[in-house]
RNA sequence: GCGAGAAUGGCGGAACUGGUAGACGCGCUGGACUUAGGAUCCAGUGGGGCAACCCGUGGGGGUUCGAGUCCCCCUUCUCGCACCA
């Protein structure tokens, strides 16, 4: 039970009783440690509210102010919900596998694990400092064993399911770190995080079949309430593309190739075809005259970054060579050359096209490049000039003539089908996922191999494979110089009774994938999670995270999730029903070169002092630099500190500014004078009730009051919050609060019901002060166990209204009018204001508007 | 190139289904109280004009009694995606 009963000890300095920040909340972030006051409750009868903020991976350099923006969101939330009388879970864990803690190890010659536990509790420190009603008894890492074994756990799930597999696959190599990266990683060639660039290799590597999933994946979209950029960029990241498949045969030679299209309605178009320059076809039928033309192409592909193949327009000229074979186009016997051209990606599809330049831009491109011939077989553009995409009928194109392409689509693949050439067919842009790295600080597999190199899953009862012990977190070299990851050199680990151990590790998503989940029940040992828990709180019914997840994680961890759905693990088929993006916040950033590409400068380096001014002066060189709006970073010099302003301003302060600054899912530009803003705000409240002469309740507060402004000044608050509670619009609900205190500063009395009400809807966006005046309006138990109040609709009528009178459009007065006035009185009492009255006589009224509540406009002849 | 979003005072931003544009805050100006104020309180604050009034939501058209809001064209910015047949 509450153990703190004692007043404030708020400084005295001078006989003056202020609001002190600093002493305040410590004393109400220990009460509410001390008394678990954010447990999570064990009654499972009451509703239930999962809310759950994106797991973040704790990182050496602490947090910045843009960080606990969506935290102080969620908090609001979770108390708000609290109060509403549900049972809220709310948690906060470490994502703390990962590459930078392992580099930073290596760097400092010292355990990753310590690293990584010494950012934690930075992390904790900063979060907590905040105020964050979390229970954070169910904290947890995914680095630590007894989580990462329930990985390497639903790791042999998928494996049962044949949803896991080793292969050769081309690989993102990045020499740099040692280690292969997933595509989503790769960027411009380089590593996203990092800027490394990276390679091309073939490598043997761990790989999920999400791509079987691909379907599942699309129609959970429709069930979730998520933004609708989002599912977008899903949906695109998915890729279904519907088309046939059909074979090609080669001509004289007993080979054939596969192709797939969108367009199977153009095949009468088709005058050429292409192969991707690593088909497996390429070097069976290239004839010797071409041989060295088509191995110089080859040649130059090799040279290529990946980017510099697949970023070029549609319409951009195009390369390739003559194979100097022919395919055999099936539907009309026609020998069509066959070329290779990097346009076509062996990785997409079946690696191979047939083109039709008439009605595809890139095969356009690529036949007036190389001057082969364009055949129209769709009416309705000029081909030409131009490859034309839209649709008309169909011509030179025999039993397809006539039909448009929708029909035609239809017509031909049952043909194919009939003559057993090919079939309708699904595509997807989706690849199969990248799942090992070479890196230690990962989850290792629960994996050995035999003596023959094939694969086994340890058994249950081997789990946590737990890493080894290292004296060098470096990757190394096999016997054949082959790079070899980390774990490679725990020898004795390698060697198990079980077989040789897998040395790759997982990536950093897997922890990711399904930590929501051990937060139902991370104490428990013997399962996962416990199963009357998980069918109690799943789904998450709101999840607040960065829209730069909107496809990997977000991606990964509905993949895992329709797994165990499948498995009966689970009781729902998505994790997260509703999903809201904080925006990224802002700050301004000096720069010496306009594209901010050069040096940045401190904001105390340089005098900006005309804040319209998009150029500003180096105090020390008098030199120029350019002033720009950029995302909050370290290296762009223009971050402020969470710490600082707690200790300046305090946890509260923040807490309201980070979303009073903007709409949450908007950034918003970060200044540091609205943090004193926020902080006046506060002190205003602290002396409603504060007399800070005497340090007791101010003699303003009285056990009732009639004061019609105060109670529609409150009730708006009240309804406004409630509101923003779903919405999260927190910056309006906000300005509704400091309302109220502007109306209560200036009244006489102010009821203690008021005020008590206030503090209610108060409390979750700044819970330190709201639980100070509470007690010092003489509760004992906390505020966050008061119940949230209701708002009267009757309190926000008003007795007269303010009706805007316009003469044309504009307007000409006001008329004060009772509030339930009706039309006729409304527009008499318009016609009779004065001013308007003088517009009136200047011409003849014509039509009369009335707009309830609102005003009146008079349309008049002059 | 394609797609999405945005553009409102000196600044961050309000404005429900078209209905008094600029709520709330920052900053600024003036005043009060003060030994002092970077504390607090009061008043003011889109631009122009003594005023009536005029002009104002990136630019240009349109619909409407009435447009920040709806439609068309354009400009700029931000964020995605990038030859996926």
């Amino acid at each position: 039970m509450s153990r703190i009963h004692a007043p404030a000890d708020a400084r005295r300095t001078g006989g003056v009783m202020r609001y002190d920040h600093e002493a305040i909340e410590a004393k109400w972030q220990q009460y509410w440690a001390a008394n678990e006051t954010f447990k999570t409750p064990e009654d499972r009868t009451a509703p239930k509210y999962y809310v759950l903020d994106m797991f973040p991976y704790p990182s050496g350099s602490g947090l910045h102010v843009g960080h606990p923006k969506g935290y102080v969101a969620t908090d609001i939330v979770r108390r708000a919900k609290r109060m509403m009388g549900f049972n809220v879970l709310g948690v906060m864990g470490w994502d703390s596998f990962g590459l930078p803690s392992e580099r930073q190890a290596v760097k400092e010659g010292i355990h990753p694990e310590e690293v990584t536990r010494r950012n934690i509790d930075t992390f904790r420190g900063q979060l907590q400092k905040l105020g964050l009603a979390y229970d954070w008894s169910r904290e947890f890492a995914t680095s630590d064993p007894r989580h990462y074994k329930w990985t390497q756990w639903i790791f042999r799930k998928l494996y049962e399911q044949g949803l896991a597999y080793q292969a050769d696959v081309g690989v993102n190599w990045c020499p740099a770190l040692q280690t292969v990266l997933a595509n989503e990683e790769v960027n411009d060639g380089k590593y996203v995080e990092t800027g490394d660039p990276v390679e091309q290799r073939t490598m043997k590597q761990w790989m999920f079949r999400i791509t079987e999933y691909a379907e599942r994946l699309l129609a959970g979209l429709d069930g979730v309430d998520w933004p609708e950029s989002t599912e977008k960029k899903q949906r695109e990241w998915i890729g279904r593309s519907e088309g046939a498949q059909f074979r090609f045969d080669v001509k004289g030679t007993g080979e054939s190739f596969e192709v797939f299209t969108t367009r199977p309605d153009t095949l009468f178009g088709c005058t050429y075809a292409v192969l991707a320059p690593e088909h497996p076809l390429v070097e069976r039928i290239t004839t010797d005259a071409q041989r060295a033309a088509v191995a110089g192409y080859l040649e130059e592909t090799r040279a290529k970054t990946d980017r510099d193949r697949t970023t070029q327009a549609a319409d951009a000229p195009k390369t390739g060579a003559f194979t100097g074979a022919f395919a055999i186009c099936p539907v009309n016997g026609e020998a069509v050359p066959i070329w290779i051209a990097d346009y076509v990606l062996a990785s997409y599809g079946t690696g191979a096209v047939f083109a039709c330049p008439a009605h595809d831009e890139r095969d356009y491109a690529f036949a007036k490049t190389f001057g082969l011939p364009v055949r129209e077989v769709v009416a309705g553009g000029d081909v030409s000039a131009a490859a034309y995409t839209g649709d008309g009928p169909h011509v030179n194109s025999d039993f397809l003539d006539g039909l448009d392409i929708a029909a035609a689509k239809t017509r031909i693949i049952a043909w194919l089908e009939e003559n057993g050439i090919g079939k309708g067919t699904i595509q997807y842009k989706l690849r199969d996922w990248l799942f090992s790295r070479q890196r230690y600080w990962g989850e290792p597999f629960p994996i050995v191999f035999d003596d023959a190199g094939n694969p086994h899953l340890l058994p249950e009862s081997q789990l946590p494979v737990t890493l080894p012990e290292l004296d060098e977190y470096k990757p190394t070299t096999g016997p054949d110089g082959e790079p070899l990851p980390p774990l490679a050199r725990a020898t004795d680990w390698v060697n198990s009774p079980y077989g040789r151990r897998e040395t790759n590790t997982m990536p950093q998503w897997a922890g990711s994938c399904w930590y929501y989940l051990r937060f139902l029940s991370p104490d428990r040992d013997d399962v996962a999670w416990d199963a009357e828990e998980e069918k109690y709180w799943m789904p998450v019914d709101l999840y607040v995270g960065g829209n730069e997840h909107a496809v990997l994680h977000l991606l990964y961890a509905r993949f895992w999730h329709e797994v165990l759905f499948d498995l009966g693990l689970v009781t729902t088929p998505e994790p997260f029903q509703r999903l809201f993006h904080q925006g990224m916040i802002h700050a301004l950033a000096y720069n010496d070169s306009q594209d901010m590409r050069g040096k940045f400068y401190y904001p105390e380096e340089v005098d900006h002092s005309d804040p319209s001014s998009s150029t500003a002066t180096v105090k020390a060189t008098g030199d120029t630099v350019f002033v720009k709006n950029m995302k909050m970073s370290k290296s762009r010099y223009n971050v402020s500190n969470p710490d600082d302003l707690c200790r300046e301003y305090g946890a509260d302060a923040l807490r309201l500014y980070e979303l009073f600054m903007g709409p949450l899912e908007e950034g918003g530009q970060w200044e540091d004078a609205g943090v004193a803003g926020t902080k006046r705000f506060l002190d205003r409240v602290w002396r409603l009730v504060v007399d800070e002469d005497t340090g007791e309740n101010t003699a303003k507060l009285v056990p009732s009051a009639d004061d019609r402004d105060l109670d529609r000044a409150l009730h708006g608050a009240i309804k406004k919050v409630t509101e923003s509670v779903d919405d999260l619009r927190f910056n309006t609900s906000i300005s509704e609060l400091m309302k109220f205190v502007n109306v209560a500063t200036k009244a006489e009395k102010v009821s203690i019901d008021a005020m008590e009400a206030f503090l209610r809807v108060l409390s979750p966006f700044a819970p330190h002060i709201a639980e100070e005046l509470w007690q010092r309006l003489g509760h004992t138990a906390s505020i966050a166990t008061a119940a949230w109040p209701a708002w009267d609709e009757a309190k926000l009528v008003v007795d007269s209204i303010t009706l805007a009178v316009q003469v044309n459009g504009k307007v000409r007065g006001t008329v004060e009018v009772p509030a339930d006035v009706d039309q006729a009185g409304a527009l008499a009492a318009a016609r009779a204001e004065p001013n308007v009255a003088e517009w009136l006589s200047k011409g003849e009224l014509k039509r009369e508007i009335y707009v309830p509540g609102r005003l009146v406009n008079l349309v008049v002849k002059m």
